[in-house]
DNA sequence: TCGAAGATAAACACTG
DNA sequence: TCAGTGTTTATCTTCG
């Protein structure tokens, strides 16, 4: 592959010749593929077609380039003194146009192609984009051209009109290249979101060490319409099968564009989503609307007459002839999978815009609000209380209101109003109001990039969280390399990370006292160098809390004794504990295969190792304990007195030499030799504390 | 209106 | 004795 990459930069007819052969290798890839390509297109025309097509782009863009060349001697040699170059500016502007709009390197059909027949592999479209690149490259030297051809039009005209004189053939020109400008910055925005999106689908593949800007000559070479109209051909392989022949015509860029959706014919241009989205074009808000009130049946994929499955646009006259439609055109078959793959992968690629462009408003709030805060001389001791009646507030502003917090210097407010309405614009529409049930409710935990997105912000800003304390309890944790802190460490970590943990000490600490006793999901285990907290991640999504009036959550004394008197067999059990470990290595490992937790990183995926570890014994205990335990009550479930020396059982893997690895010392030891680990920590710790 | 959940405060116990 | 830690309970607020 690399080496076909090698001759990709070559002159642009081996290019072309190369695109040939990889139409062919589409050809191929085609012809085996059940036969589809059998259809109005051949294969072997398409790739005819596609030589020619290339070959005309590749003319076009000579001609174009001739012309700005041209262009650019005229002006070099006549200087500021040219009324001609007005006249000249109109044959300037079709090669432009030409070699601007119409010829993108990747043709239609050959997107179409690649696209289409999922079957090829990542290595034979990244050729075929790899050998447009030569192409590409010309183009991008085509539009610097035009734009130093822009550059110096303009100043022309500026002094122009500094001489009085005005024709309204020079500002047309001004305002087309104006209008050009702006197209085209629009128009690389939106390849590049394409782009992205093919790179998530895998059809773009780019190797770690190589370099992105091979892309970027793609992503210049597509325009918004071309790129809706691949799409739409990418989603709709079969409609060309359907309407045989004719639709050569819906190949046809603008044809299709007007005669198609003609309403949307706008926001396909302008809507960026429009690129990346085939079905957007389908989904604007004005045919939605029009849908619901033509169709009394609505469904998500019939509207306005036609269907919306991506790229279809099948003309359904009524309901039922859309579901007929839809269960026959739409089946479950590897296309409509493909294609709702895709769908997955537009989808993702919005919402990764969506999120950058939130981390972009995140910055932009933070930063009106850190130089509206700043001049704030010793800002009021926060007030939890009212933190709380304000963060209501903020919680009721909608993502959509945001805009209107108050964040403007001038806003007679306090940070807190400010606080919450500006840190949680990342977090908060998706997972409801603030603070309360951030994480709990949803299931939903905070992620480090949710704190560490606005980290400078908390830092320096006195703004309460809107997270729970269980919640930045549980990050405190797990961003710790043992997974563990004393409460010590919790309190610094509070007091490091928001500037709002530096006041009210006495109030935030009991508050994580309590939580800390409170929460299941958080367990204390002891060593002989103190105790410290972990984090329980399966419990933490459960979101159970400590019941009141249940035993104390740690008293080892105590539990172990009723533990002992209640379970006589029950340190027999913990010493013949590899009765358990091998159910427990069962599920621990079924469970880290599930969530495809890699035996040696750190957890990255929400740091389950530990969680899962101590879920996992928990599981396996209590669930030994049911047997063992009849007079344990119900009422608790999940916390019988083993708790009391389940954290023991957890505190006591890091002791194990390979404890400086953290969770991989635990997982090995529990795979590797649990029957002398347990038997260990089950006779060690409580039962000399007991007996002492 | 009600219950759940979170926050807060306070009391109490334990430990070094 | 005291500070730190941990647990429990009561009360209030918010939200669904």
């Amino acid at each position: 592959m690399m080496q076909e990459s090698g001759t990709e930069t070559k002159s642009n007819g081996s290019a072309i010749q190369n695109g040939s052969s990889g139409g062919n290798h589409l050809l191929q890839c085609g012809s085996l593929r059940e036969g589809r390509s059998n259809g109005e297109t051949p294969a072997a025309d398409a790739g005819a077609a596609e030589l020619v097509h290339a070959q005309q782009q590749q003319q076009a863009l000579q001609v174009a380039r001739q012309l700005l060349l041209q262009q650019q001697q005229q002006q070099q040699v006549s200087g500021l003194k040219s009324p001609k170059r007005n006249d000249k500016q109109p044959a300037l502007q079709v090669p432009v146009s030409v070699a601007m709009m119409t010829p993108q390197v990747i043709t239609p059909q050959q997107m179409q192609q690649i696209l289409q027949q999922q079957v090829l592999s990542p290595q034979q479209l990244q050729v075929l984009l790899q050998q447009q690149q030569a192409l590409m490259l010309q183009q991008q030297q085509l539009q610097e051209f035009y734009k130093k051809q822009q550059e110096q039009l303009q100043l022309q005209l500026l002094q122009q009109q500094h001489a009085g004189k005005q024709p309204k053939e020079q500002q047309q020109v001004a305002t087309q290249q104006l209008a050009f400008q702006q197209q085209l910055l629009q128009m690389q925005q939106l390849q590049q979101q394409h782009l992205l999106s093919l790179q998530r689908q895998g059809l773009l593949t780019i190797q770690p060490g190589q370099p992105a800007l091979p892309l970027q000559p793609l992503a210049q070479g597509m325009i918004p319409t071309e790129l809706q109209q691949l799409w739409k051909e990418v989603t709709s392989a079969h409609s060309a099968e359907e309407t045989t022949g004719s639709n050569h015509s819906s190949l046809d860029l603008t044809t299709t564009c007007v005669s198609s959706s003609a309403p949307s014919k706008t926001s396909l241009i302008m809507n960026p989503h429009a690129s990346t989205n085939g079905q957007l074009s389908v989904h604007t808000p004005k045919r939605e609307s029009l849908s619901h009130e033509e169709h009394p049946h609505s469904h998500p994929l019939y509207g306005h007459g036609v269907c919306k499955w991506p790229g279809c646009e099948a003309v359904c006259e009524d309901f039922q002839s859309f579901l007929k439609h839809l269960n026959s055109e739409h089946a479950l078959d590897d296309r409509s999978t493909a294609q709702c793959r895709v769908q997955m992968q537009v989808v993702q690629q919005l919402e990764l815009q969506l999120a950058k462009d939130k981390e972009r408003l995140q910055a932009m709030m933070t930063h009106l609000h850190v130089k509206s805060t700043e001049p704030k001389a010793a800002p009021q001791p926060l007030n939890l209380v009212s933190s709380v009646t304000l963060s209501k507030s903020a919680s009721e502003a909608s993502p959509q209101s945001l805009p209107h917090t108050p964040t403007t210097p001038t806003a007679p407010i306090t940070p807190v109003t400010q606080g919450p309405s500006v840190i949680t614009t990342t977090s908060m529409h998706t997972v409801g109001p603030i603070r309360r049930r951030y994480s709990d409710k949803y299931n939903v935990p905070i992620s480090s990039a949710d704190i560490a997105q606005n980290q400078e912000f908390y830092k320096n800003a006195e703004v309460r969280p809107p997270f729970t304390y269980a919640s930045l309890i549980r990050q405190a944790i797990l961003e710790s390399p043992e997974k563990q802190l004393t409460l010590n460490e919790i309190y610094n970590w509070f007091t490091r990370m928001f500037a709002y943990f530096r006041r009210n000490a006495a109030t935030w600490k009991g508050a994580i006292r309590t939580n800390l006793s409170l929460h299941k999901c958080f367990i204390r285990v002891e060593d002989e160098f103190g105790s410290f907290w972990t984090v329980d991640d399966e419990e933490f999504k459960r979101g159970r809390h400590i019941q009141r009036g249940r035993p104390r959550k740690y008293c080892p004394d105590e539990n172990f004794d009723e533990l002992v008197t209640h379970n006589p067999s029950l340190i027999k059990n913990m010493q013949t504990s590899h009765a358990y470990c091998t159910p427990l290595n069962a599920a621990l490992q079924a469970s880290m295969a599930e969530n495809s937790i890699p035996l040696y990183t750190t957890a990255s995926m929400g740091n389950p190792t530990l969680g899962n570890l101590a879920s996992a014994i928990r599981e396996e205990l209590n669930g030994a304990m049911e047997h063992t335990n009849s007079n344990e009550s119900d009422s608790s479930p999940g916390r019988s007195p083993l708790q009391a020396v389940h954290p023991v059982h957890v505190k006591e893997e890091p002791l194990d030499p390979e404890e400086a690895e953290g969770p991989l010392s635990l997982v090995t030891t529990a795979n590797h030799s649990p029957d002398f680990d347990h038997d260990r920590d089950y006779e060690d710790e409580p039962v000399n504390e007991d007996m002492e």
